[in-house]
RNA sequence: GGAGACGUGGCCGAGCGGCUGAAGGCGGCGGUUUGCUAAACCGUUAUACGGGCUCAAACCUGUAUCGAGGGUUCGAAUCCCUCCGUCUCCGCCA
């Protein structure tokens, strides 16, 4: 949610926001008139509260005192139903206002280079060179069903399109990476490791965003009020949701391993192949809440640490500011980490860190105590991958692949393979 | 799944349907006293949304909030209903 004065106050300034993101300011005028009407509706209505509250109290001084109140009484019923009419026109004023609050995207940070859609992201840095293959490299669609790690089809056939079963050293590479990403973000980036439920409610899902304009991206369980986790960044995000944290304890830096559950509606078509874009995957996830004015910092700390992920494995990889065009809904400010996959000569988001500002935080009561002991103040929250592990289990394969379609493993990864050094048909 | 108990402020804990935003205690903050520390004493101590004043804040004021949502009533922390959560016992279960 964007702050109501800022609404108000500077409404230009949030439909220049808007258009920015592509986005018409219809939105910003409606809140206008709605905000309006219910201010208007809401003084009248106080006021009335306000004499039928001190008529009570004269009733209960007449009765105290041995008096007949019927006269009283009698005198309030007709506020008492102005107050019932009152709160029905407010009760439906605020509810359409709750929902042009919740459908307002998050303003773009300055920084945030400006266009219509990726093709005007920014390409911050480049880390590491494409490695050069003496043969044609595969992707990984075809390595990982060839050494008999991926299987496509008993994914399809246990559960449906764009699910996938891991075998032997397939599966353990997998378990490998996470161990691996959880280890060096808390062992070596301090972050304290959060293993979270992996359904979630609705209050949670508004929290973070998704909810209520996303849900058809989401698997929702038929007959109870939850939902699969998209991402992490949802239950962690939500742990600290109405309460106020203490300035001492900031910035809180949460890691935690989940898997990942999207509907991928509209994305029909799209990547179709492989483990790229599946309606499961594994992600470690990096969360930090902090101070408005450490958050910019938090968010180079946690693409560094991210991007650590890459170095370490030895793969190549690039970071970009995403456009205002391309920010995601509660985002102000996004880093994607894309790397590099020779099956397809390409430069693949792999990790997405991106600061929400105090977005999320007035949605879902995201606040801490200033050290001085003032006003609770909204707190800035960030999340970011760190990585996909599906897509980071892609980039190995792809990368460390060999002529004879064997895969050698980063060396960093071998403690937790128990020293094994290479992958080989046969599992 | 069956039976029962309970959800009050940062914490503990009172609260006959009316003057209870809520006693008391602890903790926190400010102060007095005091070689220092401690103790004692005095005061203070929620949040949200409006209105007034203001450049803004402070401040003044209203409304709401005693798990959540409905209901009864002139009036609800107190009565009724539904839901959520916690605890105990039985059953089942990884």
């Amino acid at each position: 949610m964007l702050p109501r004065d800022l609404l108000r106050n500077e409404p230009d300034l949030v439909r220049a926001a808007l258009a920015a993101r592509g986005q018409e300011g219809a939105l910003v005028d409606r809140f206008l008139a709605l905000d309006g009407e219910r201010r208007a509706l809401l003084v009248a209505h106080e006021e009335r509260k306000r004499e039928r509250n001190e008529a009570s109290r004269e009733i209960g001084r007449l009765k105290a005192a041995g008096s007949d109140a019927a006269a009283a009484i009698a005198a309030v019923a007709a506020l008492k139903s102005a107050i019932e009419a009152d709160e029905a026109r407010l009760a439906g004023v605020e509810e359409e206002l709750a929902g042009v609050e919740l459908a307002l995207p998050n303003l773009p940070h300055e920084s945030v280079p400006r266009g219509r859609d990726e093709s005007a992201n920014r390409v911050e840095a480049v880390v590491g060179d494409p490695p050069r293959f003496p043969f044609r490299p595969q992707a990984h669609w075809d390595l990982g069903p060839a050494l008999g790690i991926l299987d496509f089809e008993r994914g399809a056939k246990v559960a449906g399109a764009r699910f996938t079963a891991y075998f032997g050293a397939g599966a353990r590479l997998e378990r490998a990476l996470v161990n691996f990403m959880l280890e060096l973000h808390t062992s070596e980036h301090g972050y304290t490791e959060v293993l979270p439920p992996f359904v979630v409610n609705r209050d949670s899902l508004v929290g973070t965003g998704q909810l209520p304009k996303f849900e058809q991206d989401l698997f929702h369980l038929e007959g109870y009020p939850y939902y699969l986790v998209p991402t992490a960044e949802v239950p962690v995000t939500n742990l600290h949701r109405d309460e106020i944290l203490e300035e001492s304890a900031l910035p809180v830096r949460y890691c935690a391993y989940t898997p990942c559950f999207r509907s991928e509606a509209g994305s029909h078509g799209r990547d179709v192949r492989g483990l790229i874009r599946q309606h499961q995957f594994n992600k470690v996830e990096l969360v930090h809440l902090a101070t408005p004015e450490t958050s910019y910092d938090e968010l180079e700390a946690m693409t560094r640490h991210a991007g650590r992920v890459l170095e370490l494995l030895g793969l190549p990889y690039r970071v970009v500011s995403l456009s205002t065009g391309d920010l995601g809904f509660a985002a102000a400010k996004t880093y994607d980490l894309e790397v590099w996959l020779p099956g397809q000569e390409a430069y693949r988001e792999i990790s997405s860190c991106s600061n929400c500002g105090d977005f999320q935080a007035r949605r879902a009561s995201l606040r801490y105590r200033p050290a001085d002991g003032g006003k609770p103040r909204l707190l800035h929250s960030l999340n970011g991958s760190g990585l996909a592990v599906g897509r980071t289990l892609i980039a190995v394969l792809e990368n460390y692949q060999q002529e004879d379609g064997s895969i050698a493993i980063p060396e960093v990864l071998r403690p937790y393979l128990g020293g094994l050094e290479r992958i080989g048909p046969g599992r």
